[in-house]
DNA sequence: TCATTAAATTGTT
DNA sequence: AACAATTTAATGA
């Protein structure tokens, strides 16, 4: 049977259906794979790490080490999603830490593709500003609620991020991720976690169960702000 | 298939 | 941070 490059795409990258077959052959040829164990940096902050990077399988998280020595998060990256758009169009050093939160595998796409595409594809384009937007309304949201210091909001808030329909489609409702590799992206403890996940079902927002969870109402979730 | 053991995850203090 | 309880995975009869 003849499998087509957007076939073989579509796998790990959803944004597949968007291109033309000669744009997908293309993506294809500039895209390799790459895994990380638990725990391991993909990329510190100032590297020049000029590859599109995107989760096929695992959880990647974003983040920064202020001046003050605190890390911060911006987000999670569950499988599906895709980052570094930004450094690559600029063909600037990554101005924040990559960290592979359990065993990760990656699909990388070198920098001539990604500029090829572009340059050239509409459904990429299509696809990029879509992404770009989505973060963008997630970045002001994020302002927006900056005096969120009630830790059950911030786990609610960093659920939310993980489920984003739009930046990741092809996720359901159901993810798996341990209350552990939670409190790593929220910056709280795991017991705070443990509490707030209970909180956050009993008002029917998701259902925790072992190893992971589900979501019930994803807006609630976003717009959580504790009592 | 079932029982035992080890490992991982979660709830609590 | 440490501990106990619970679930899953792995192993071998």
């Amino acid at each position: 049977m003849v499998t087509s490059a957007r076939d073989e795409l579509r796998g790990l990258a959803f944004w597949a259906d968007a291109l033309k077959e000669d744009e997908a052959e293309r993506a294809r040829r500039g895209i390799s794979e790459r895994q990380f164990p638990a725990g391991a940096y993909i990329c510190h902050r100032g590297d020049k790490l000029d590859s599109w990077t995107g989760v096929i399988a695992g959880l990647v998280k974003i983040g920064a080490i202020s001046a003050s020595g605190k890390a911060i998060t911006f987000a999670g990256i569950g499988a599906g999603g895709w980052l570094g758009e930004g450094s690559v169009l600029k063909g600037e050093p990554r101005k924040y830490d990559l960290v592979a939160l359990r065993t990760t595998r990656l699909a990388m796409m070198n920098r001539p593709t990604f500029m090829w595409l572009f340059d050239n594809s509409v459904g990429f384009n299509k696809f990029l500003v879509t992404q770009l937007n989505e973060r963008m309304g997630q970045f002001i949201a994020t302002i927006e609620h900056d005096r969120l210091h009630d830790p059950t909001a911030r786990v609610a808030r960093n659920l939310a991020w993980l489920f984003n329909p739009v930046l990741y489609p092809g996720l359901g409702d159901h993810i798996e991720i341990t209350q552990e590799e939670l409190a790593l992206l929220a910056g709280v403890s795991r017991q705070i976690v443990s509490r707030g996940l209970k909180v956050l079902e009993e008002k029917d927002l998701i259902r925790v169960e072992r190893g992971g969870l589900t979501v019930l109402a994803i807006h609630g979730l976003a717009t959580y702000e504790g009592d």
